[in-house]
DNA sequence: ACCACTATATACAGGTCTGTATATAGTGAT
DNA sequence: ATCACTATATACAGACCTGTATATAGTGGT
């Protein structure tokens, strides 16, 4: 096997494994094999077990983004951000959602001087930016506001999804965006 | 000591640690030294980690849910929906406050079939049903809607105070909800 | 064919974890 | 003062954890 599938594999097999069994739950000997390595290999590429968790988040993060990106390119700006839980609920409805990383990775690592904590965080904060950027180009007045306001809701929805599958969360979160977005336009 | 000084004494230390430290990170050790006892004591009156654990949610949950019915009793049925978030966002700010339990907790057991994990699970959906029935009392007419989505704002909210104290996530969580109660009353 | 690289198999060191065993000490009630 | 109860001190078993050491096998390029 090709050495970056074998890097790939394993990533897949930890992001997966952190999300379904938790990633302090889950031991590298278990990674290795499902993955169907070794403990020599994962060491080989990552170095340590939390180098591996930061590679897994940011890998989960990039991917959400653009694929997220992807999909309002060629939007107008004003339906950009309209149409944003749209294509989170499609996201996190999809039967391979595993849920949103940097949410659990920061319930299982509180500590602030912690690497782990610290990319969590700063990957909330980067999609709360993201979000108010959209706001921007809609010519809302606070962005940074109703930024806030929908990354919570975006949060608590997955969360709630992630705790219970099919509840339907995102369905209401995605009206209450609604109501907040144009509450925000009308100002 | 007395028999109840101390147990009650455990399960301060452990709400404390497992906020602070997550729960899997924190042996039970760490506990007894922390508590100023011995492991014996602490099997006695808890029998497994896993019991301390839902024991300390049951009892994080019982006291907010007893703070947040005593501040609302007395108030009339119409004030007490929209003044819930009044008081929600006075126990997070509070320096006390250590998280909500259930959130992290849900985070850490992901598992369906771990008990850790249902109790969670349930307290998150006693607390919307509590909010339900607040928002039956003000005579709204999709009060399960609604309380879906206060308490997406509030979990959402609550992690991100807990990933950033003082984030002010709060604040704005409550002005959403308040937008979100007119709509759902103006109906 | 030879070399450099990558992957495997296996074992182990050193640490931490939960939970228990054993023996001792204090303490309140009758 | 004796008894029952509660708490302590200490040690340990058995499991799991991360990370490494060592020796072997396959594999592509020249």
């Amino acid at each position: 096997m090709s050495t970056s599938t074998l890097k790939s594999k394993i990533l897949i097999v930890a992001t997966d494994l952190f999300q379904t069994r938790g990633i302090n739950s889950t031991g590298v000997d278990t990674i290795v094999a499902v993955a169907g390595t070794t403990k020599m290999t994962l060491y080989k590429y990552f170095g340590s077990k939390e180098t591996l968790i930061l590679e897994v988040l940011k890998e989960g993060h990039q991917e959400f983004q653009s694929w997220l990106s992807e999909r309002l390119s060629g939007k107008k700006p004003d339906e950009k951000i309209t149409k944003l839980f749209d294509f989170i609920e499609e996201w996190v409805t999809d039967p391979s959602f595993r849920g949103v990383g940097f949410l659990k990775a920061s319930a299982e690592f509180p500590n602030e001087e912690s690497a782990v904590h610290q990319l969590s965080s700063n990957q909330s904060r980067q999609f709360k930016q993201f979000i108010a950027g959209l706001a921007e180009e809609a010519n809302i007045q606070d962005t940074e506001g109703l930024a806030l306001q929908l990354s919570l809701l975006f949060e608590g929805a997955a969360q709630a999804e992630q705790m219970k599958r099919g509840s339907g969360a995102m369905k209401y979160a995605k009206r209450a965006a609604k109501i907040l977005i144009e509450g925000a336009q009308a100002k």
